[in-house]
DNA sequence: GAATCGTGGGT
DNA sequence: TACCCAAGATT
């Protein structure tokens, strides 16, 4: 790092003065800004939703959803009245459904406490699904509260920043950049401070291929003046993924289709395909609705299609056709890969699903939070429009 | 601190 | 195809 002497007569390890970079990026962001939806008319809610969709989630996908959701949902009071599984379905696609239900846990709790909502750091932060970002990005942009809200985004733009080489960037704990963003807070436009910062992380200061020559930044950049700005702040490199293959099973009777509720695991056993991976989705799409399934197996070598549609008949029971392999979707759970066998079959109007498989009405499908992975399946086996 | 939790798009 | 990545929080 350099060090530089203030007129105040001050060391201090920065390239720039504090106030030179609070000047430079904010003209950039008054001038390079996105127009998103939640910035029109800002309210405390609506930033609230809007932060909890984007935990993890591109801003693409979050202007697709965050309108219909505050329509849907249009306060705390509204969201906390509503039926868990009507806000499910609402966040359905989004994933990571724990956001939803803490979502919705958290307008409850601000309505018990008096239907106000918190207006600072540490009320926010008490709220479940707020952790320490969200809860500066909240309090900073609805609030106007002078508090940072570190994300990858600013995180790697204040370490390029501070970092000539990845050796430096690795020396710089977190503890220290939390401390550097609390400094860097614009005083006067905290919110603006810190969507600058995202901003620029996110359009300029990317991870692979940093957009230098666009930086309003770029005279004060250690990582820059290093000759190698991508080493910093780079690519983590994650746990490796595991193939599995599994099945779904459309059952038609009559209009209705059969489901298996939230929880109901675990999966079909396939005799033959060995010692299952996992039961089944325990643990996943808490609070969802879903297909009938089998557990999850090693994927690899022949497409074990026979076997699933052994288990399937077995699982039914009389009064039910011969299940038809009908394709394969595949989709990705956080670190799996799943290569689903869907299958179809229909039974006779009188037929009782065995438990925990529940038979749901044409009126109560398309109500019922089904995760995109459902819906892929289902598209596959033509009950697409059903729900 | 590491593992976990979805999904869609980019390369 | 296979990996990376995205306005993280929780355990």
């Amino acid at each position: 790092m350099t060090v530089r002497t203030t007129s105040a007569g001050t060391e201090r390890a920065a390239a720039l003065p504090d106030g030179t970079l609070r000047r430079d990026l904010l003209t950039w962001y008054d001038r390079e800004r996105r127009p998103l939806p939640w910035r029109e008319r800002p309210s405390a809610y609506g930033i609230w939703v809007s932060e909890i969709m984007l935990q993890q989630t591109t801003v693409a996908t979050v202007m697709t959803r965050w309108r219909a959701f505050v329509d849907r949902f249009p306060d705390p009071a509204a969201l906390a009245a509503a039926p868990l599984e009507d806000v499910l379905a609402a966040w359905s696609g989004l994933g990571y459904y724990r956001r939803a239900r803490a979502l919705h846990e958290a307008a409850r709790q601000v309505m018990a406490a008096g239907g106000e909502l918190p207006r600072d750091v540490a009320g926010w932060r008490a709220l479940p699904g707020v952790g320490p970002y969200t809860a500066g990005a909240v309090a900073s942009m609805a609030c106007g509260r002078r508090a940072a809200a570190v994300d990858t985004n600013v995180a790697r733009v204040l370490r390029r920043l501070h970092c000539r080489d990845a050796e430096a960037d690795r020396g710089l704990t977190a503890a220290a950049l939390a401390r550097l963003a609390d400094r860097l807070v614009d005083p006067d436009r905290p919110g603006d401070w810190n969507q600058a910062l995202m901003d620029l992380g996110a359009a300029v200061c990317t991870p692979a291929a940093p957009s230098c020559d666009a930086c309003p930044l770029a005279g004060g950049c250690q990582a820059r003046r290093g000759g190698d700005p991508a080493a910093v702040a780079g690519r983590r490199a994650g746990p490796g993924s595991t193939a599995v293959a599994l099945s779904f099973l459309v059952i038609r009777c009559g209009r209705d289709l059969v489901a298996a509720p939230p929880g109901s695991e675990p999966g079909v056993r396939c005799p033959g395909l060995g010692a299952p991976v996992r039961d089944g989705f325990a643990g996943l799409y808490a609070g969802l609705w879903g297909l009938p399934s089998t557990a999850w197996y090693p994927a690899g070598g022949d497409v074990p299609r026979a076997a699933f549609a052994a288990a399937w008949g077995a699982a039914l029971g009389e009064g039910a056709e011969t299940p038809q392999h009908r394709g394969t979707v595949r989709h990705a759970i956080t670190r799996y890969r799943l290569r689903v066998e869907v299958f179809a079959t229909a039974v006779r109007p009188g037929w009782r699903p065995p438990a925990p498989w529940v038979r749901c009405g044409p009126a109560r499908l398309p109500q019922l939070p089904w995760s995109s992975l459902a819906r892929k399946a289902l598209g596959r086996a033509g009950a697409a429009n059903e729900i």
